[in-house]
DNA sequence: CAAATATGATAGTAATACTATTATTCTTGC
DNA sequence: GCAAGAATAATAGTATTACTATCATATTTG
């Protein structure tokens, strides 16, 4: 129920609804699966036929083309976030409360499970979460963002951000950078979950050693110290 | 003289050395250019030797393929900035002070412009620097990223994230993240400024309104409030 | 059950990302 | 000043990509 809500998305992102076929269910889940295989990049609409056993030519029918996909995939994966967001934290009164839960989140800890019956069309978040890391810029570091941002392509990625100023500023009614938070928060947990996995010496969450917490735990306490400490800071000398 | 240092670069990053000619200097400058210019998606060598009156060929001779040569662009910035980051703080004995005109250096205030009369063959640092902003994850997030980093490519990245963690520890000798606070910096200023520019609403630095300083400082007094809130909250819960 | 719609099957095009080959020019050591 | 070697120009060619077009065949739906 709900979950229809969740992935009724903008019409802009596609040529025809992929959630209103099988083919089109099938082309977004098992695009999922492609890409967190092979890489953006490296990813054809060919490949994508071939593996779904359907034609390149219908899956332009579907997308106007892989970038179209990807900004598909990361759109989806933005509402279902902020839908989580907003589950997770409506009956918590302290947002303090509220930010921690978005901060495991944002890592995908405890994130509320679809009931495992209907598990075989259900989207691999897990995998999206993946591809949100690791390919996510690349939907917008184009040289069309302008046109793309006109079409509202981005407008998930600003509601959750949005979404999550607003609770920043429960937290701090009068802190001064709640969007550039919310959205520097969100991208940090990214690309240090990115470091601490290929290029472990950027971080202090390498694979080896370092206390008695796993490499996850370290860096959801780094981006608690990060954005409390930030919150918490008394004195916002905003000139200087 | 100190130039000549900072430019020797890894020889795993070309195949032959641009800076040994005339023409692969012109590659580098004038392919700098043309990223800004079109975007590095949109760039083909087959575009790059027309603008530069000569051959796809001659440009392969050079770098491998155009991911290389972003990767080049990128590390050049990469040592150029470390270079002047130690230029900067050497005089300077307050480790404050010295991370206060690391900030600066990111957003490229105040660098040491090189000598006006050799400006001709001189590389568009302002130019290099939207590249990074805008393409330099492009580097790094790629499939292949785990060969890349056995051969160095991202070398220049980690060292100058290694010094700003060691002047961190400099002000702080027993902050935990000195490594993530360093490349989380980094990041943070790229993309603050990229979103600042094309998705204003996911900062708070929009193009108009707001306090009586322009967005560029802003945005640094954001990073100046992030970085020293971190490096000077008295509790840091490693657990929780 | 007819009409509309979706998909399959096949073909084709322009551009991209290279590689190869040979001719020409440009250096550089002697 | 010239021969040997290196760099570049000029031209060609290939496999792949990113599409678009067309028409036949299913499939849905009113």
């Amino acid at each position: 129920m709900e979950y229809t809500v969740l992935v009724r998305m903008n019409e802009k992102l596609f040529l025809r609804d992929p959630e209103s076929s099988a083919l089109g269910r099938r082309i977004v889940r098992q695009g999922i699966l492609l890409v967190t295989d092979i890489g953006f990049e490296e990813m054809t609409f060919r490949k994508l036929a071939e593996r779904i056993s359907t034609k390149e030519a219908s899956i332009y029918r579907y997308f106007e083309n892989k970038h179209r996909l990807l900004v598909y995939l990361v759109a989806w994966y933005w509402q279902w976030l902020e839908y989580q967001v907003v589950f997770q934290t409506n009956n918590l009164t302290d947002p303090r409360e509220k930010l921690e839960r978005i901060l495991k989140l944002m890592l995908l800890k405890d994130f509320a499970q679809p009931n495992a019956s209907s598990a075989a069309d259900e989207m691999d978040v897990a995998a999206l979460h993946r591809i949100v890391i690791r390919e996510a810029s690349k939907a917008y570091l184009t040289h069309h963002i302008t046109e793309d941002n006109r079409h509202q392509l981005f407008k998930p990625y600003k509601d959750l951000c949005g979404r999550i100023a607003g609770i920043i500023l429960e937290y701090r009614p009068d802190y001064p950078y709640a969007r550039s938070r919310a959205s520097s928060i969100i991208e940090t947990a990214h690309y240090q979950a990115f470091f601490m996995q290929y290029l472990p010496s950027l971080t202090d969450f390498g694979t080896g050693s370092g206390g008695q917490l796993g490499n996850e735990d370290r860096l959801l306490s780094f981006l608690r110290h990060l954005l409390f400490s930030s919150l918490e800071t008394a004195t916002l000398s905003t000139s200087r």
